[in-house]
Parts: structure tokens; sequence; C-alpha cells
DNA sequence: CTTGAACCTCTAGTCGCTACAGGTATTACG
DNA sequence: CGTAATACCTGTAGCGACTAGAGGTTCAAG
């Protein structure tokens, strides 16, 4: 016996964990990653003890990687799912998950151009000689030096 | 005797940890954790094995913390450190870093601004309905509806 | 001399995977 | 049918850059 069940539907068919993995853009571990950590459900397995999925295993792990390609953390991916679940509920909460994630996008869009600004003016004024006249050493020295008004919010906070 | 030197000039006056900390704008964990990977030299202690700093201490790490603050990582710090110790030698190097590290934040800041526009769009076209007609949920799930070219990049690469 | 803050070391946890090691199952070919 | 390559399994450890806590010692002020 090679599978499970019987007489599957073509809808119904099974696929392993590889092709699961590169139907949806991840990797065999990552998959087992999510389940570990239960973002998918346990996979049914099959008489060798592999995990076995459908086109539904396809839908859901797509939506998970498509999120995370967003930036949602995966705890954000595991609400976003629990509200996938229930179509009927009104989608306030996403809404507002959406733009709470977005909020951070910006301030990191900021922090970065900020960044890259500041990048950008030691590199351009460096004369090209020794590293004792070097712009970029000392601005990196000296935050006064800096153009920016406060602290760029630390490394973490950055990318 | 509550120093390790005798007769100290005001400038290495020598001060504790958390004062380092302190005037560097970081914490007293990330200090030891600095000197453990070899970003930091080992501290002289005082007689009570505690850590003492002077005002070159302050320096090297006010170096550091700003350096991590653009986004270069502690590798890239332990060069520019290494660099910044060698005044007389031609900053090509250090130029060379600075401008690798732009070129990686300006893709940052490329993916995070498609990620932001798409979010953007998604939060728009949400009427407000319930989840089953909701829009960010739909982009989620089916990555055709989004008005990106290609995959946004992994997550790990958007921020 | 006592109290409380600051310090010490060591270990483990964070996040989101990724990469082994060492084994079993399946599949394709001859 | 046998074999070899591939895919899969579990479990554990590692990445980067810290951060947090336990459990103890030292310092500085009153």
């Amino acid at each position: 016996m090679k599978e499970h069940s019987p007489a599957l539907s073509p809808a119904e068919r099974y696929i392993g964990i590889g092709e699961l993995a590169r139907e949806s853009g991840c990797k065999p571990e990552t998959v087992r990653y999510y389940e570990r950590i239960g973002l998918l459900p346990s996979a049914p397995r099959n008489e060798g003890n592999q995990r076995r999925y459908t086109a539904s295993a396809v839908r859901r792990l797509t939506f998970i990687r498509h999120a995370r390609d967003f930036g949602f953390s995966v705890e954000a991916v595991r609400e976003l799912l629990q509200m996938a679940d229930y179509p009927a509920m009104p989608c306030e909460e996403v809404d507002t998950l959406a733009k709470h994630h977005l909020a951070e996008v910006e301030a990191r869009l900021a922090r970065l151009t900020a960044v890259r600004d500041e990048l950008q003016r030691m590199i351009n004024q460096c004369a090209g000689g020794n590293i004792g006249q070097c712009h970029i050493i000392d601005v990196l020295s000296d935050h006064r030096l800096c153009h920016q008004a406060g602290p760029h919010g630390g490394a973490d906070v950055i990318g």
C-alpha cells in the first residue's frame, strides 16, 4: 500500500514534503519547523512514517510564506491564520494587524533612510587619504559629526 | 587600596562598567559580551575583580556602538576597529567596507519600500467587510494579487 | 556596621530558521 | 529481484547579537 487512503480524487492527491516545499517556496526543514511550532497542523503520515500533504497544505504554507515575505512575525502570521480560518468574522482585526505592521515598516524605513543618507555623506566626504584623516572613521568615532538629531536607534532596530 | 594604579592623571581616571555603559549608550551586559567576543580588550580589574575602564575604552565602545547603529555587523566593526588602530594606512579599505554596507542598506531599503507600498495597497483596498471578502487576506493567500514582479525576497532579507 | 546598589560568572533564552548526524523509506534502473 | 540514489525521518546544535536571570561578591553611603 503506497498511500494511506484509497480512491482519492485528483484534488486530494497526496504529495511529499519535498514537493510541498518546492510548490510553496521553502525548504523541507522549514516545513517541519512550522509544524513543530504549530503554524502547520501535524501532517498525516503514510505507512513509512512520511508526511503526506494535500492542496490545502500548499495553500496554507503559501499564505505563511507570503505573510513572512511581507515581514510579518511568526506570531502575527499565527494570528492571521486564525483569522483566515473564520471568513465570516469582521476583518477589523486583520486590518489592525496590517496597519500596525505598516507602521513598523515605515519606522524602519525612516531609520534606514537616515542611515543611508549618513553613510552617503560619510563616503562622499572621504578624500581618499589615510585612515588618520578618514571622514568615515571620524564620523564613527564621534557622533557629533553626524547630521542626525539623536541616536540612530540601535542596530537591531535598523534592519 | 581602591584602585589598581596609584597617582593617576585626571585623564586616566578609572570608571566602572556601569558608567562606561552609560557614557557609551549600552548596557553592562553588552560591554561584557563585547569583551567576551574580543571587540573590547580584556579590561584590567581592581582588587575586588571588577573591571576598570579609562577614557580610551569609552572612545572605543562609542565607536563600536556608533558603527553598530549604522548597521555594520560585528565582524565589520571588528575590521573597522583594526583599521582605526592604524591611522597611517590608506583608507581605501574603510571606504570599500562603507560602500559595500551602503549597497546592502540600499538593497534593504528597496525591498522594504516595496513591502510598504504593497501593505498600503492591501490596507487601502480593504472595504471593511468580513474576512471572507478581505483584500488583505486575499493578497496574502495569492501572490498573483500582489503588484510585485517577483517574490519579495524572504523574511530575513526584508528588515 | 549595615544596607543596597553595583558588580561578578555562568547559563539559557530570544527569533526564525538552517545544518548537520545517523538512521529509514521510497523509487528508478538493470 | 537487488542495489544504489534519492527523499525522508528524528533530534540536536548553530547562527547573530545580544538579553535575562540565578546566585554570589564587592563597593559606597549613611
